[in-house]
RNA sequence: GGACCUGUAGCUUAAUUGGAUAGAGCACCUGACUACGGAUCAGGAGGUUAGGGGUUCGACUCCCUUCAGGUCCA
């Protein structure tokens, strides 16, 4: 609509012998109680113009409608001017532009961004929280994608740490040999459970030495078990053979695990970084920090920095002992990132309790000077709460994702059957379409919600699939594709000279794809696009109610009606991918 | 002690970044050529945008403050 910020400058010049720019002019959608397409607010105008804001918009709308073919109509309200846009334009509109082959395709950007998700313990299976970073992770990473950008997905497993040796000692003491093979457990799963085993021990020793006296915190320190998760986490570091062949192999059965699970969200990565080996990088850093002076050294030999000039704490870089902290190897990390790939930017998907440590290292890395700290992004979103309050591991009280996955599939399967929707499928269609709205819905739930924000998730109430949903939309779109394959081919050859108030409602909503696709871009946000595409499969689905589409005799207009559906089809296709999210031709 | 995030209808949420009467979905109530697919559509009811102050022609949005929930820093 460039055209008519355009002619409103034109008309501010003209009328009030004023320069303005294009941003001072405020342009929005006409809400659909008025009538009009695009309205300009003209309260700021009143300045050039010293007139009310009714007397300025009319005489703007009259200078528009006169100079400007395509703005056919106008009317004021207020301080709202409401244009109409003229039929041959919005023919024009869509028959050149929106209907085209390559209709909200970015070409290339020539940058390159990497985004890290995902990110999990070795020690665990993943849980609710870790598919809300999964499914982030990945569709932001599309959209980045689909607006130019040359992407590399990365996840830095965290494969190593005192976690990890709890869930390997309580195996060797406690595990009697268990393997996925002889249990039958996933390898997260069986890697996990002794993982809660360890804690429950632990946990117990805790109460033992408690009664014989200490205090609650001697007792955790003391507890025989955490000495000796710790004296095997310094036999790892040394590479003692034994403690490295188990750390191998439990690691071995939980990225089998691992990949089921990301292969059943349909999430995927390009490079792996293991902390095994990451975790020594950043000390060259820290002695860079401290040539340079931006860091300094304590008496006791630790190495920080100041950042009170920031409003921020002083902070540990590196220990007395010439051990690290975490941010020591994410300073080293990030720089290995770099250097192995010379990103632009550099996402990091991580949720809002690290929202500190990022500020920090990323203000570390500015004030070493490193030109592509500028690019570094904590793209930082809310936890996922239970009604009971917050997941826990090592308390049991998660919702695992591979049951969570499951037991969406399998509602999805009885609501469909339900329905009577699926005869004529075969065995392997109904399979694919279960899945497909199962996790439809699903990843349509978590990805709705702008990331920032907390989410609450009740695993008694079933997340729906009617209404603002995926399956909502998956529906909206098998029924396009029902209508399409009734009419055969799309028939190209149309001018319509009269639209109805909804078609060009639905003209002018897909007219806004390429808009919603790099605001999602830049604000980071699957969210956009979730609500984006809502919109348009319920215009759609309203067209479709008012408006005979095959039953016409009319063949322009037929062609057309034809057309739009097959257009806002593979909108809603083009979207629903950016969310990771499949859509079905029939359910 | 200091810092950050969140708070919108019973519930889940949106608001084009300061614009019109705060818009949807679920649940509740009423209705839709017995259908180009009813997992749909049309309508009703439901709001002091946590409370209070301020800036502005105009505030969910910006500033100050209080409250509630959550998180981080040693």
């Amino acid at each position: 609509m460039d055209f008519i910020i355009e002619g409103t400058l034109n008309a501010v010049k003209a009328l009030y012998n004023t320069d303005l720019k294009e941003t001072e002019i405020g342009l929005q959608e006409t809400r659909k109680e008025f009538e009009g397409d695009v309205t300009v607010v003209t309260f700021p105008l009143t300045r050039m113009s010293k007139k009310s804001p009714e007397q300025t918009g009319a005489e703007i709308g009259q200078y528009l409608v006169d100079n400007i073919e395509h703005v056919s109509n106008f009317n004021v309200i207020k301080g709202f001017l409401n244009l109409s846009l003229s039929d041959s334009y919005l023919n024009h509109l869509y028959k050149e532009k929106i209907s085209q082959e390559g209709f909200g395709l970015f070409p290339s950007n020539g940058k390159k961004v990497m985004v890290e998700y995902s990110s999990p313990n070795t020690n665990k299976p993943l849980h609710l929280g870790h598919v809300r970073n999964n499914l982030l992770g990945y569709s932001v990473a599309e959209i980045l994608s689909a607006n130019g950008y040359d992407v590399i997905k990365a996840n830095l497993v965290n494969d190593r740490g005192i976690h990890i040796c709890k869930s390997m000692l309580a195996w060797k003491k406690f595990g009697a040999g268990e393997t996925p093979q002889s249990t039958g457990l996933k390898g997260d799963h069986l890697v996990g459970k002794y993982y809660v085993i360890f804690d429950k021990e632990y946990k117990k020793q805790i109460d033992e030495l408690k009664t014989a006296g200490q205090s609650e915190e001697e007792a955790k320190k003391n507890a025989p078990l955490i000495k000796e998760a710790q004296q095997m986490l310094q036999q790892w570091e040394a590479g003692n053979e034994e403690v490295i062949n188990l750390w191998k192999t439990m690691n071995t059965w939980v990225y089998a695990g691992f990949e089921e699970t990301y292969q059943k969200l349909g999430v995927e990565f390009k490079k792996y970084y293991y902390e095994s080996d990451t975790y020594l990088l950043g000390k060259d850093i820290i002695e860079e920090g401290l040539e340079k002076g931006v860091f300094f050294k304590k008496e006791d030999n630790s190495v920080w920095i100041d950042l009170t000039a920031e409003g921020l704490d002083e902070k540990l870089v590196l220990r007395g002992d010439g051990t690290s902290v975490y941010i020591t190897q994410d300073l080293g990390t990030a720089q290995l990132k770099y250097n192995d790939f010379g990103v632009d930017e550099s996402l990091y998907v991580v949720g809002n309790e690290q929202d500190y440590h990022f500020k920090v290292l990323f203000l570390i890395l500015n004030k070493l000077g490193k030109s592509w700290a500028s690019g570094l992004y904590h793209l930082s979103y809310g936890m996922v709460d239970l009604p009971s309050g917050k997941m826990k591991s090592r308390e049991g009280t998660v919702v695992d994702a591979d049951d969570l996955i499951d037991e969406m599939v399998e509602t999805a399967k009885s609501r469909t059957e339900e329905l009577g929707k699926v005869e004529g499928f075969s065995d392997d269609e109904k399979k694919e379409l279960y899945r497909m709205i199962g996790l439809g819905a699903l990843k349509y739930f978590l990805l709705k919600v702008e990331p920032k924000k907390r989410l609450l998730f009740d695993p008694n109430e079933s997340i729906d699939f009617q209404g603002h949903t995926g399956p909502f939309i998956q529906y909206t779109h098998a029924r396009i594709r029902s209508i399409i394959s009734k009419a055969g081919v799309e028939n190209r050859d149309f001018t319509v000279d009269a639209f109805t108030a909804t078609e060009r409602e639905l003209i002018l909503a897909l007219n806004k794809y390429p808009e919603a696709l790099s605001a999602a871009a830049k604000e980071y946000s699957p969210a956009q696009i979730a609500n984006y595409i809502y919109e348009l499969a319920k215009l759609y689905n309203k067209f479709y109610h008012e408006e005979p589409i095959l039953k016409l005799e009319d063949d322009q207009l037929k062609n057309f009606r034809i057309s739009l559906s097959v257009t806002t089809g593979s909108v809603i296709k083009k979207g629903m991918k950016l969310l990771g999210i499949d859509v079905p031709e029939r359910m």
